[in-house]
DNA sequence: ATGAAAGCGCTAACAA
DNA sequence: TTGTTAGCGCTTTCAT
């Protein structure tokens, strides 16, 4: 006979109706609460049974509805991972496929599935905060949410178990794994001072986020008493064209700079590339750090000293900060990853 | 009297119970079935019963449970966009970033709700083989599947309603956006002759692709009886890395090589940066070319003449054509974009 | 060890 | 115009 019979039924539209648990039941002459049994690896099951059971399902082809399972059980093993990015920084920022990968697996290996959701436009923005109250996700990973973000407003109000990657200021206690950047920017600064210079300025991209505003603070804790903000420029995003826009821009008001620190390697690449074209040479004349340690910082020339930031394992320790409130293990707060200083040829 | 009574109900685990249809039909003195009208924008409701639903709606905090809709709609309103790419790939696709992008707008604009799923091990194959079936997903969009790709094998099981972005050979009549890879190589590469080079040759990468393999193919083409195989070698990947493992290969085998086309600027990238170590100039001595536009090809000195692609339309079209059949308007088939050369200083 | 039946939250067909 | 009711496919008592 062929096995295919009840493969799947094909009604007059064409379209396929799906097996469900009555047909297992019906072809393994058992009871749908024995076929649920089987499907959740319960015991009490016969072994005639189990065998009856598990070749029906091959045979009807069945595959659980998981709209079903989640009505019931309440809670969908799914968790959502919210990249709320204006467009042009989901495309270029270097950290987000690693975070995805590294979250990813995390969830995966827990057998949970990862659907990640794009915030791009108000209108999104809306349907997500929906979504997210719509039963169909357990728990969310919000990765680059602004202070004021809607979206983890939403969160907050529906309880939903969540983690942060990176530390928006108004996400109360709620779980964040995040690097430390004053500390990072700190200490990438004190080496730059190391090397002997005398007039070092920043570009500081996307004060507006917490990333972006906490690199300056570093900066500006290392150099104390000669921190001069005539030498900080500030630029809108983390991207090539702001660095080329702010080392213009410092470079015009003040001649006699000899160092420069980049919020991130992006920016200093746009950086080093008007460095040249006004024939500066780097690292002697001037030198120059960034941030990320991306695909940038081996691209440039000389290759950028900078930081390390362990995306992978953000995403990681994102999943599994979700993972374990879904347990019920509470663990909210804080979680800081190492960010080591990878010094390069730059400076 | 306090609007927060009926938000949520607290229970003894902390856990929140969420708000039902009954809640609100009990809130707003009417029965189930005319708050389901409501929230379906159904005719043959009164105003006053309208104006109390919605009142009761804001005031329990209703949000509708999508697990129970999708399963008496058998729809779910949202659709899965596919990412199968080996780790690696997917960090550093320049294309990824801008088909999500616009496949999210047009599937946003359709009240669909887009959700990346990432397949990244065996066991997320296996995982997301499963979780299409499962009905909470009413059409996907594949990108950068390979042939014998499980997935695409489930996802024709199914009768899922798919869209492809690139052309496996595999999928049948299946819907696809793509660009031609073949002609656009093939326009690119003639051009590259077009400028006086004798000796041209080719770093061919991801030949396992059909992107790739249809590249070669173009290549072929355009050079007809003076295409000599010495000249072309393959690299397993469209990265950096390969374009310098490739070009070191070509130099050694053709030192008088006067021309390459490169399978992507990032391939060019790697292949430029030998060539000037080489102390080989470009595009004097040797003219090249690259494939995507992506920012690797503005960012070589000179910057490359390559490819466009149109990213951002491949994942608009794609969600076009799934929405497409989801209405029943049928339309499998190809659907190719265009992509224009675009040539600067490298050749 | 297994079957029967209730119910998760929602929509839709049918009555009224 | 509205209320009532029967499921959607699954899990889970409660009997047996």
């Amino acid at each position: 006979m062929c096995s295919c019979t009840y493969d799947v039924t094909v009604e007059a539209t064409g379209r396929r109706r799906r097996a469900t648990v009555k047909d297992v039941a019906l072809e393994a002459g058992v009871s749908r609460g024995t076929v649920s049994r089987v499907l959740n690896g319960q015991p009490y099951v016969s072994d005639e049974a189990r065998a009856a059971i598990d070749a029906a399902i091959a045979k009807v082809g069945f595959v659980p509805n998981r709209a079903a399972r989640s009505l019931v059980m309440q809670s969908s093993q799914a968790i959502g991972l919210i990249v709320h990015e204006p467009h042009s920084l989901f495309v270029e920022d270097p950290n987000i496929g690693s975070i995805l990968l590294g979250a990813n697996a995390a969830l995966s290996e827990a057998e949970y599935q990862m659907a990640s959701l794009i915030a791009d436009s108000p209108r999104d923005v809306q349907r997500l905060s929906h979504f997210l109250g719509a039963g169909l996700i357990d728990g969310v990973i919000i990765v680059s949410a602004r202070v004021g973000d809607p979206i983890t407003q939403a969160v907050a109000h529906l309880g939903l178990p969540a983690a942060f990657v990176g530390h928006p200021r108004d996400i109360g206690d709620a779980a964040y794994v995040a690097i430390d950047n004053r500390a990072a920017a700190r200490e990438v600064t004190t080496r730059l001072v190391g090397t002997g210079r005398r007039r070092i300025g920043m570009i500081a991209a996307a004060l507006d986020r917490d990333s972006g505003s906490d690199r300056l603070a570093g900066f500006v804790d290392a150099l104390g008493h000669r921190f001069d903000p005539q030498l900080v420029q500030s630029v809108p995003l983390y991207s090539f064209s702001c660095g080329q826009e702010g080392m213009r821009a410092l470079l015009e008001r003040e001649p006699d700079i000899d160092g420069v620190f980049a919020s991130s390697d992006a920016v200093a690449a746009g950086a080093l590339d008007v460095l040249h074209a006004a024939g500066r040479s780097v690292p002697e004349q001037v030198g120059i750090v960034g941030f990320d340690d991306s695909s940038w910082a081996l691209r440039c020339d000389p290759p950028l000293s900078t930081v390390h930031q362990p995306a992978t394992e953000l995403g990681r320790a994102a999943a599994e900060a979700v993972l374990r409130q879904l347990r019920g293990e509470g663990a909210g707060g804080p979680h800081l990853l190492e960010c080591p200083i990878i010094w390069r040829g730059s400076a």
